[in-house]
DNA sequence: TCGCGATCCCAACATAGGTTGTAACGCCGC
DNA sequence: GCGGCGTTACAACCTATGTTGGGATCGCGA
């Protein structure tokens, strides 16, 4: 469904947004004016500070970026991923004070707009700001989707749910890339389970055991065996929503 | 914040997103579109059917609804009540297929509107489309906070921290409004809380030894000690976002 | 009036997962 | 080469929570 020609300049954002429809010229015009200041950020940086008032919004070009909400006791729990493509901050910089952090997983590149911009770019193209909130609420499903797995999922299953979701995430948008190689340390995988560290550990210990994976090679975790993991959490990927916006509704708002 | 003189006949919906911005009166009239088809529905009634194509879209005008997901194995995870004012199954119609199921929670009265009304509405009032995504933003940090909760609080924290969070959007919206009488079951405390039945009951009961909470009256819960629970979890309001639009904000989206 | 389903209570037992502690390994700056 | 830091491995023990099973209460429809 997704096999139309791609050219490979194009910018995250801008693939992600034509899986939803089909951009027109003046759109990707007006997408490009977000993605002008570009900065790279090294691993660890700090992007939106937990409860500090939100500064700059983003837009991520490469790498990876994490969500992040820390509590009271200095735990930390991880919202979601963010990778390539996703906005950082913009709809957070409607409320006074962030309620949770973003900081870069991996060394990024993000290009940070002002609301100026971004207003001027709704009220030019409101197909955009349609397009947006669509994205908007599919990175919501990701969470609900967590949330089920935390509430009702063991932590073999919820492990092996977070992997596979992470492989079909990153194999969308690379279909060429092996190994499966996820950037994350057990710590991350942690605090976005809700388990221990030593849990997490014994864990994925038994799915090495088990052959689904390996992670002897360099840092990050190497999937073996995708069918495998999805049978163990039984994997459904409705959530994800790797459709195009239904045609009935399509016309609804382009008329 | 919130104390300018309300007319007890505007809906919910409008009281909702004039905590966000000062509706016009053309607003009003747009909103008023969206709440003309009003339906009853008793408790239980299923609104949208999970792996079902999405039908209707509406608004809650009285009542609770619930929106849960079903996992394969049979459990159901709640994902957040949805309280008058709220649209259901809005963002959703984007997609194919309902990813979660809506149902309601107590005797419920709905508006249903078509995709071309709220097409309608978004042409004709952008600022609207802006308080609209404001409102969403709002409703996703509920669930990220609930996130947390089953990631990083344990059973004892966790109850109360639903406890305080339902308390306090109710008596936003009714000031007035005491005793604090919460229309939800233990099986609907178990399933949003990832907690089973009886793990459930037994924690109530601790909160209702230590004159937190008592539940003798009739179905429901009623908080005896807000600030007593709000001790128990650390509670922290910040992600409530019990505030209006920044007005630097405003300038931007209203220019 | 009876019975039935939903809700809630309680106790005994089982286990998933947390906690603490130790150790090995690779990477990087000095 | 050394030392420190981040990451991972693994074992012993502990506790929060799940499971099972029994029973009480209440509202409501037949």
């Amino acid at each position: 469904m997704n096999d139309r020609p791609k050219d490979a300049q194009t910018s995250a954002l801008a693939r992600k947004l034509s899986q939803y429809f089909d951009p027109e010229i003046e759109d990707l015009r007006h997408l490009a004016a977000l993605e002008a200041d570009a900065r790279v950020l090294p691993a660890g940086a700090e992007i939106v500070k937990q409860n500090a008032p939100y500064g700059e919004s983003a837009v991520i070009l490469e790498g990876w970026c994490l969500r992040y909400k820390l509590l009271p006791g200095g735990d930390r729990q991880v919202i979601n991923f963010l990778l390539p493509g996703t906005f950082v901050g913009l709809h957070g910089a409607l409320f006074e004070t962030a309620d949770h952090g973003v900081s870069a997983l991996t060394r990024c590149r993000l290009a940070f707009f002002d609301q100026q911009t971004i207003a001027q770019v709704f009220r030019a193209r409101p197909r955009l700001a349609v397009a947006i909130s669509w994205d908007h609420a599919r990175e919501e499903a990701l969470i609900i989707e967590r949330l089920a797995s935390l509430g009702r999922r063991d932590a073999y299953e919820r492990l092996a749910h977070l992997l596979v979701e992470l492989a079909l995430r990153i194999s969308w948008r690379q279909p060429a890339q092996r190994p499966l190689l996820l950037p994350i340390t057990q710590a991350v995988i942690a605090d976005t389970l809700g388990l221990s560290l030593v849990h997490v550990s014994r864990t994925i210990q038994r799915l090495r055991e088990e052959g689904l994976i390996e992670n002897s090679a360099q840092r990050g975790i190497l999937l073996r065996d995708l069918d495998g993991l999805k049978a163990v959490c039984g994997y459904d990927e409705t959530y994800l929503h790797r459709t195009r916006l239904p045609e009935k509704m399509r016309k609804v708002f382009e008329g």
